[in-house]
DNA sequence: AGAAAGTAGTTCACCGTCTAACTATTAGCA
DNA sequence: TGCTAATAGTTAGACGGTGAACTACTTTCT
């Protein structure tokens, strides 16, 4: 098996601490991997947006964890927040931008009129289909090193740590 | 094997494009659940450094990222900028604060005038230490849920996937 | 050797996010 | 029923990051 950047750096600490029980190897190449493959993946998505003035990488972000909500496809500011990890203050001015742009609508929730309801519009929907796949397209290029068994691997692992967390 | 919140996004795709073969729930559930793993990680950084005023996890991070550089520990600010993934604009100010807090020093490389080399003082290495144990402490709790092989195993997975990419 | 192109670091203006109020609404409880 | 506490969303001001100039220095090419 070949060695990446990754083993050097992780080599380098632990004969730096080779008599510290504390220091992981194997976890620390394991995070460090993930953060390079993340930041790959992200690096071609700021890409694939970067000539588009007026629908931003963080648009579509936003419009997508919208249009990812199981049917019918709405929301509160609230859970579009915790989904895209920014606090609901940022949240408040991105859905300005998509509402400016009628590519969602905000509705007052009138079970709860503390709530409001987001939801795509027809013209929203399409904007997200129209980059979607290749978003999609992105994402299996990057993972295209691994064949079919060893996906469903790696994935048996993450599952396993993510449960563990409690998510 | 039990199923996580992952599965169920994936699960409601599939079945949304069942016949779309761009969609592959392994791809989109791996990327996913390494974004939810390292989100965990980032959420336990920030609560460890919640209380701390004048040395921020960000000051942490990139005195980490010069600390973690092969002997003598020493790093131009393009190479930060580089580990830390920002630009060198949002390094020299970072740099600013870590210098005025004397935890580094800049020196123009006489060699090669254009470039500034960092290095951390006696008082920058003592911080350091004072943190990263705790850092690889949660690094390991949040992996914690895998066994020795299964570290290894993950590490071989995604050593391909950045091999592949050409880091 | 001298001009042009390239590189490293910094500065500046702009923009997005954060924290901390603040408003409106709902829930809990005496 | 009223009073308090909690919750959802928004607003305002501060902070940090970005991209684009700009300065200083080095390399390349003729």
């Amino acid at each position: 098996m070949d060695r990446d950047s990754v083993d050097a750096h992780v080599d380098r600490w632990s004969s730096f601490w080779k008599d510290e029980p504390a220091f992981d190897p194997e976890v620390e190449g394991a995070l460090i991997r993930m953060i390079h493959i993340q930041r790959r993946l992200r690096r071609e998505d700021v890409a694939a947006f970067a000539g588009s003035e007026d629908f931003t990488l963080q648009d579509y972000k936003t419009l997508h964890a919208l249009m990812v909500q199981p049917w019918p496809t709405e929301a509160t500011p609230a859970q579009l927040a915790e989904a895209a990890n920014v606090t609901r203050a940022a949240m408040t001015s991105r859905l300005d931008r998509l509402a400016a742009a009628e590519l969602i609508t905000r509705e007052v929730d009138e079970v709860d009129r503390r709530r409001v309801l987001v939801r795509p519009t027809q013209k929203g929907r399409e904007m997200w289909n129209k980059y979607i796949f290749e978003g999609i397209e992105r994402d299996k290029q990057v993972m295209s090193a691994l064949d079919r068994d060893e996906l469903v691997e790696l994935n048996a692992l993450l599952r396993k740590v993510l449960l563990s967390l409690g998510e």
